[in-house]
DNA sequence: AGCACGCCGACT
DNA sequence: GTCGGCGTGCTC
């Protein structure tokens, strides 16, 4: 009888692809395992089994596997049940399901090389005979293929062999595919064992009388070893000593410190679960009651908590219960809002139970996470991670919280597929008959309206943490004080007046400034010109610290220009500001006052946030600038004044979403003010004092903002009343992008009438030299979305075989946010 | 998505 | 006369 599995493979393809397997081949495969197989003509992929059958393709031969890579499936089938419907839902494929979800390490094809290791002596009597046929073929040969081995070996499965000689250390592997991942090791030292007994110790100190580096370095070891019984790292010893690495070195070569090395997580706590858990105040607990309640009949709870008021600690009580019947816990937060201060205080609970996963993180890391979640190890009861976090395969899944429910960075949109994290985490949870709990100040306006339609229940907490007010807010008219002649640059007498006062106090500023760089434009006095990206239809800003133009699309760059390119007059000027703009002035009109910066500039890299963030927590700034991550997750206990530099870019935003999100940024940005005792202040500046939504903003009438936008959303065909899918046509000629979407929304009328919109050029119609126009399709919450999606795809296939269309690049976002 | 195959323009 | 542009079709 012959044997076939149904495999996913990670390219963009719709279906799946069989492959002929042994018998013995089908015995071992599980749904879940990876193999690697031949694909085309040269390539081989590593590919996920869907199905093992018997079923033989009628119209092919398929082709047989190369390869086993797993032992025991890597992806359970829940996971793959929940891979199925993103997949469905946001018209992706399993491959690039499959692609995104597991950490590239799981992806690596062919060409892995195997050489003996070099310094080794053998005791070939030792050696199984798989094991010995390798190695006497690496006699002869120095470089051997995964190919060639399953070829001496006659078997495909040869991972355990290859295994087994790597721990003996006989051979190593070249760009390795199947275990990518080598545990970390870390370097540690001791005091070398001849220095045993107190005699021969204050010799030794003796003797380092002239090396005062090293001997302070040996008598910081003392001091480390007597104050903890851990092991001593080198790095932790060359940080506490601040020695160099070449002191301590010479203490090893001269035989005093003795090195050695321990396998290490890459991803650990090391610490003392030291807090516990604190005891709710009466609002935080009867929010904790409501859950608990709520969860007996509602799948999903929206906890509505004004911002500081503790929403965490319930968090932590609800994630102990679950940890308490020996089940998996996910806490979802926004990329930017994954910051140490929440781990941290996660760590302090939960210590190493708590595990990371986000982009930042290594390959490696993201691996051991991976089989940490699979295996349900007491390492990852916990997954404290972004967005992709919820694609990891959890085993026995008890709770999801999504925290910051909100933002909009949930959703991915690029590359495919294009899912929503709350809403894929609701059907995640269900899946495992496990509850969602979504978390936010400022719930987003259809979280709101689920739970007022009473789908979702709600816990609220009005109060915030030690009854402290919600911030004073005051709009400052910069229209007005223009007239006025009260700003200085970009600040109003007022902020600056507030500032004083704030700094005077010894308290700490935070301001807001929603945009990078320094200027987004520079603009020529004499005729107006502006240099333009070659490849995307904008304007290129100028970024200070490299003194340059750049895009903030294509990454395309240009050196500032001195004279304008079009007319050649010196007379260029900055419109438009930045971040880096607000800082410069800053530090001209309060010279002696301290100031930072966090916007995407200053904090790439995996610990960009952190050391801006601790220096404004220390209070070495006084005053910091930033943009959007300004508002997430973050606690700084001095901070008494925020201020917004320009409320009104935010409002003006082509979007049916831009009243909610202004609403929602300044009143985070706002909460940032005032954590402790006293009462904050905000002062927003703005050409529009009497817009609605400042008004409501103004005093925190969350309510009444969302009663309006619901009415808005209502009358205009939005969600939560309609859903949307926006297509997006790509293409580097402008007149084919015009024709085939004026095709593709003629096609999509004749089905859907009047509830689609455009084809319209979004605001940046060009970019990487490609053309786009977008279409936006409405759908009635009583059409069927399983319908709608079968007819927008068949449209899609119709175009793509249209030959002029065919270059034409569809994206289809499902939910767009 | 990659990749090969194949058919037309600008170089040695 | 060849190199290489990218349009087209296929991958078990």
């Amino acid at each position: 009888m012959a044997y076939f599995i149904d495999v996913i493979l990670p390219i963009p393809l719709q279906r799946l692809f069989t492959y002929s397997i042994s018998e013995a081949e089908a015995q071992f495969l599980q749904q879940g395992m990876r193999v690697a197989v031949p694909f085309g003509k040269s390539k081989v992929y590593t590919a996920l089994v869907h199905k093992i059958h018997q079923q033989a393709p009628e119209v092919y031969e398929a082709k047989e596997i190369q390869q086993i890579l797993d032992e025991e499936p890597i992806v359970t089938t829940t996971q793959l049940q929940h891979w199925e419907w993103i997949t469905e839902y946001y018209m992706a494929s399993l491959g690039e399901v499959f692609r995104s979800a597991v950490p590239s390490a799981f992806l690596l094809e062919s060409e892995t090389i195997i050489s003996k290791y070099d310094n080794s002596d053998v005791d070939e009597s030792q050696l199984k005979d798989d094991e010995f046929l390798i190695y006497e073929a690496l006699q002869h040969q120095s470089l051997l293929k995964i190919q060639e081995i399953s070829n001496i070996l006659q078997k495909k499965n040869v991972v355990p062999v290859l295994k087994r000689l790597l721990d003996k250390k006989i051979i190593q592997v070249y760009e390795e595919i199947y275990e990518q991942y080598k545990p970390k090791l870390v370097r540690y030292v001791k005091l070398h064992t001849k220095y045993s007994n107190e005699a021969q110790l204050h010799d030794l100190l003796d003797s380092l009388q002239r090396a005062k580096k090293q001997r302070e370095v040996i008598l910081t070891l003392f001091s480390i070893s007597a104050a903890t019984k851990r092991p001593i790292s080198v790095a932790e010893l060359a940080k506490q000593s601040n020695a160099s690495a070449a002191v301590i070195k010479a203490l090893i070569d001269k035989e005093i410190l003795e090195e050695y090395y321990i396998q290490k997580d890459r991803i650990e706590y090391d610490g003392d679960e030291t807090e516990d858990s604190k005891q709710l105040n009466p609002y935080q607990k009867e929010a904790y009651q409501t859950i608990q309640t709520a969860f007996q009949t509602k799948d999903v709870c929206l906890l509505h908590g004004v911002t500081s008021s503790g929403k965490t600690e319930v968090y932590v009580k609800l994630i102990e219960d679950i940890l308490g019947s020996g089940k998996q816990v996910l806490y979802l937060l926004p990329e930017i809002a994954l910051t140490t201060q929440i781990i941290t205080r996660l760590q302090q609970y939960f210590g190493e139970k708590v595990a990371i996963y986000h982009s930042k993180y290594s390959v490696h890391e993201r691996v051991e996470v991976w089989n940490n979640v699979l295996h349900n190890k007491p390492k990852a009861q916990i997954v404290l991670g972004a967005r992709s976090s919820l694609l990891l395969p959890f085993s026995n899944l008890g709770l999801i919280i999504v925290d910051e429910e909100h933002e909009t960075s949930f959703k991915q949109f690029d590359p495919a597929p294009r899912y929503h994290a709350r809403d894929a985490a609701i059907v995640l949870a269900k899946m495992h008959q496990a509850n969602t709990l979504l978390g936010s100040a400022t719930p987003s306006i259809e979280s709101y309206y689920n739970a007022k339609t009473e789908k979702y229940a709600l816990a609220t907490i009005t109060r915030r943490h030690g009854d402290v007010l919600m911030p004073d807010m005051e709009l400052v008219d910069i229209k007005e004080k223009h007239r006025k002649k009260r700003m200085k640059g970009h600040f109003s007498d007022r902020l600056l007046e507030e500032i004083k006062e704030t700094l005077e106090n010894g308290e700490q500023v935070i301001l807001f400034q929603n945009r990078r760089g320094y200027a987004p434009i520079i603009e020529c006095n004499t005729c107006g010109h502006s240099p333009q990206c070659p490849n995307c239809d904008v304007s290129l800003t100028y970024h200070h610290y490299k003194n340059q133009l750049r895009c903030h699309y294509c990454s395309h760059h240009i050196a500032m220009q001195q004279q304008c390119l079009a007319c050649g007059s010196h007379e260029l000027d900055t419109k438009g500001f930045g971040t880096q703009q607000i800082e410069q002035e800053l530090n001209e009109l309060l010279p002696d006052v301290k100031v930072g910066r966090m916007d995407l500039d200053t904090t790439r890299g995996k610990y960009g946030y952190q050391k801006i963030i601790s220096s404004f927590e220390q209070q070495e700034i006084q005053i910091l600038v930033g943009t959007q991550m300004l508002t997430k997750g973050l606690d700084f206990r001095n901070v008494n004044l925020v201020g917004i530099m320009n409320a009104d870019s935010m409002l003006n935003f082509p979007d049916f979403r831009a009243h909610e999100r202004s609403f929602q940024l300044i009143q985070q940005v706002a909460g940032r003010a005032g954590r402790t005792k006293k009462r904050g202040k905000v002062i927003v500046q703005t050409y529009n004092p009497y817009h609605q939504i400042l008004q409501q903003v103004s005093v925190g009438d969350y309510e009444n903002m969302c009663k309006d936008q619901l009415n808005e959303r209502r009358q205009f065909h939005y969600p939560p009343f309609y859903r949307l899918i926006k297509i997006t046509l790509k293409h580097k000629e402008y007149n084919r992008v015009n024709e085939s979407s004026a095709w593709f929304a003629k096609s999509l009328r004749n089905n859907f009438g009047e509830n689609v919109l455009g084809p319209e050029f979004p605001p940046i119609a060009r970019i990487r030299n490609l053309y786009l126009k977008n279409i936006l399709l409405k759908i009635p919450k009583q059409q069927s979305l399983a319908k709608t999606k079968e007819i927008v795809t068949r449209i899609k296939t119709s175009f793509l075989s249209i030959s002029e269309y065919r270059s034409v690049r569809v994206i289809i976002d499902v939910d767009t946010v």
